[in-house]
DNA sequence: AGACATTACATGTATATACACATTAAATAC
DNA sequence: GTATTTAATGTGTATATACATGTAATGTCT
């Protein structure tokens, strides 16, 4: 019986699981483009989610931690993490506590020059990300994976 | 003039960079939707990236460790660090070195019953994400999001 | 047989991610 | 005016991810 367990399970696996899940479609998607970014930002030694988390934090300089995580779609002690490493090599800079404990963030100098090196090797990245999933994917990358309200 | 990089820089960031890196808009993709298949999971202590280990290791069971890292489009050295806590929990089994140091893993009994438990909850977050992502993104899904062939 | 290249795997180190839980400040209820 | 609730952040722990480097087994060239 247990043995009948394996088997079909394998076989629902085989039949209806692979392939399908959407969720492992992305990680494994996010993963070999995220290589592909990583790679090509190296002189800069920033990471695509570190080129990320500084665009977003240059966009909104004054907003709270909690808002910055939500806007990335991220848990925000995630975010919190995530800071670390870009504070001490003095890309960014954190503010005191203000109201309700409120913390915010902002580019250095040497945070903003570094993202002035980093944009053409981005837009080497880009090109190549969009040769690699063709142009159905690719529009659908630019409106945002996920519909607009959910 | 450091003050106008910084200005200069800002600009190219909201114009260009917002909303148009495509790899932020599948890592943000990913973080909700992996949230949500975890959340779903839950029942089964399972994250979705292992669900989705076990589930290519019942489809692909004598592959060396290698191919099965290249068939998730992951590091071969993070699939070894991810089988760590797989194996712990006695979910699946590894084998000795053979050819070439080759090593293969199978699920054990353990494994393919959590998996029967875990499909059903799999489905209703495939049915979740489904309604989040919209149509043309559950297409682009299930033709998996790079090209062939690439 | 020995030198060299190739293949396969493991480890050290660092970042990315999230849940559970703890802490602190402000607002509100009584 | 204290007690409670709410908002905002921080920490402990665990998994996920990848690069650089190291180790071991096999194959090949001479």
């Amino acid at each position: 019986m247990q043995q009948n367990l394996a088997a079909a399970t394998t076989e629902t696996i085989r039949n209806e699981v692979a392939g399908a899940c959407a969720c492992m479609q992305l990680r494994k998607t996010t993963r070999i483009i995220s290589r592909l970014y990583d790679e090509k930002l190296k002189p800069t030694k920033l990471k695509v989610t570190q080129f990320t988390t500084l665009s977003v934090i240059s966009q909104f300089p004054d907003l709270s931690f909690t808002k910055l995580a939500d806007i990335m779609g991220m848990e925000r002690t995630t975010l919190v993490r995530n800071l670390r490493p870009l504070e001490r090599n003095g890309l960014i800079i954190a503010s005191d506590e203000g109201y309700k404990r409120t913390r915010t963030v902002s580019l250095t100098d040497k945070g903003f020059a570094l993202m002035s090196e980093a944009i053409p090797l981005w837009r080497d990245a880009q090109e190549e990300a969009r040769k690699m999933v063709g142009d159905a994917t690719w529009q659908a990358l630019q409106s945002g994976l996920i519909q607009p309200g959910v």
